[in-house]
DNA sequence: ATGCACATGCGAATGATTCTCAGTTAATAT
DNA sequence: ATATTAACTGAGAATCATTCGCATGTGCAT
C-alpha cells in the first residue's frame, strides 16, 4: 500500500467511485504491476492476497480504472488483453518476438510524423497504437513475461 | 473469378494446397473484399455464392491463405479480426473513429523511424503495427463500413 | 445507527475462433 | 476411366477471454 496505490485510490474516490476492500487490494496490484500482466495474472496476484476476490470484480474494476484512465489495457498478441498503470509520460511498446519481453519507448518524431500524415489525409489524430515487434541484435538473451511471441 | 482471384489460385497451388470448390469461391470473394470485411462478412458473402460453405471453412481457408501471405488480418478494434488481400506495396491504415471508414496510407518516413528507433534499443525489427485513429476535419462526413469505433 | 445505491461473487451466457470426426473429394498413379 | 489416399469439408462440440444476471453484501451520506 504505497503512494502509488494511493494516488489511483484518490482518483478514483474522486470520480465518485467507491471504495472498497476488493478495489483497494486490486489499486495496489496494479500500481505495482510494471510487467504487463494479462488480467487472470493480475486475479492471481490479487487472489494471493484476498482469495475471495472473484475474477469478475477484477474485470470490472480495471474496466472502472480503464474509463477514469488510471490504467491502460493493451492486446498486443491479439488474445488476452493486457495491463499497465497509467504512465505520466505517454509510449509505445517493442515486443521481442523471441522471448515476448515487452519494452517500453517513446519517439516525438514517430508521433509528429503521425500528426503530419492524418493531417494530410485530412484527419486531426485522436489516438494511434504502434507497437514494434523486433529480436535482440548479437547480444545476450535477456528475460522476458512469457506471451505468445508473433502476433497474428 | 477474375485474374486477382486466379493469382490467389496460383499462389495457393504452388505452395502445395489443393484447390477446392470453395477454396474457389473464397479466393474470388476474398480478392474482391477492398473493404476490409470482418470474417462473418466474408462467410456471408461466400454463402451468398454457395450456401453450403460453413463458417469452419471459411476460418480454414483464410488461415492457410495468410500462411502463404496471401491475405492480411487486422484487428483493428481489438475484437474480430478483419480481412483484406496482400497488397503489393505495403501500407497502414487509419481508422476513422466517428464512422469506422477504414484509410490506407504509408509514410516510408515513419517506417524508417521505427527501424531506427528499434536499433537504439538494441533490436533487429521484424514487424510492427501500427494503427491511427483521428476525426475527419471540417469536412463533409464520408461513409464508412460499420466498425465499433474506438479501440480498447 | 440506517438505508439504499452501488459493488461483489457465483455461475451462466456470449462471441469469436478452433477442434473433432465422419464423410467428401482433388490430385496422382494405375 | 478407376482406384487410392491424403487433404478438405460440414456440423456441431469445445475452448477461451470476457461479460451478464441476480441475489447478497457493504460503503457512505444522512
Amino acid at each position: 500500500m504505497t503512494t502509488d496505490t494511493d494516488v489511483l485510490i484518490a482518483h478514483c474516490r474522486e470520480s465518485g467511485q467507491r471504495i472498497t476492500g476488493p478495489r483497494r487490494i486490486i489499486a495496489d496490484v496494479v500500481a505495482h504491476a510494471h510487467d504487463h500482466p494479462d488480467i487472470s495474472e493480475l486475479h492471481r496476484r490479487v487472489a494471493a492476497i484476498d482469495p475471495r476476490i472473484s475474477l469478475s470484480t477484477v474485470y470490472r474494476t480495471l474496466k472502472v480504472f480503464a474509463a477514469t484512465g488510471l490504467i491502460e489495457r493493451h492486446s498486443f498478441a491479439g488474445g488476452r488483453v493486457r495491463i499497465e498503470p497509467a504512465a505520466e509520460r505517454h509510449h509505445d511498446h517493442l515486443i521481442n518476438v523471441d522471448t515476448g519481453e515487452v519494452v517500453e519507448f517513446r519517439s516525438d518524431a514517430i508521433e509528429l510524423l503521425q500528426a503530419e500524415v492524418a493531417k494530410q489525409l485530412g484527419f486531426e489524430l485522436t489516438g494511434y497504437k504502434l507497437v514494434l515487434f523486433g529480436r535482440r541484435t548479437a547480444k545476450s538473451d535477456e528475460q522476458g513475461a512469457p506471451l505468445r511471441p508473433n502476433c497474428e
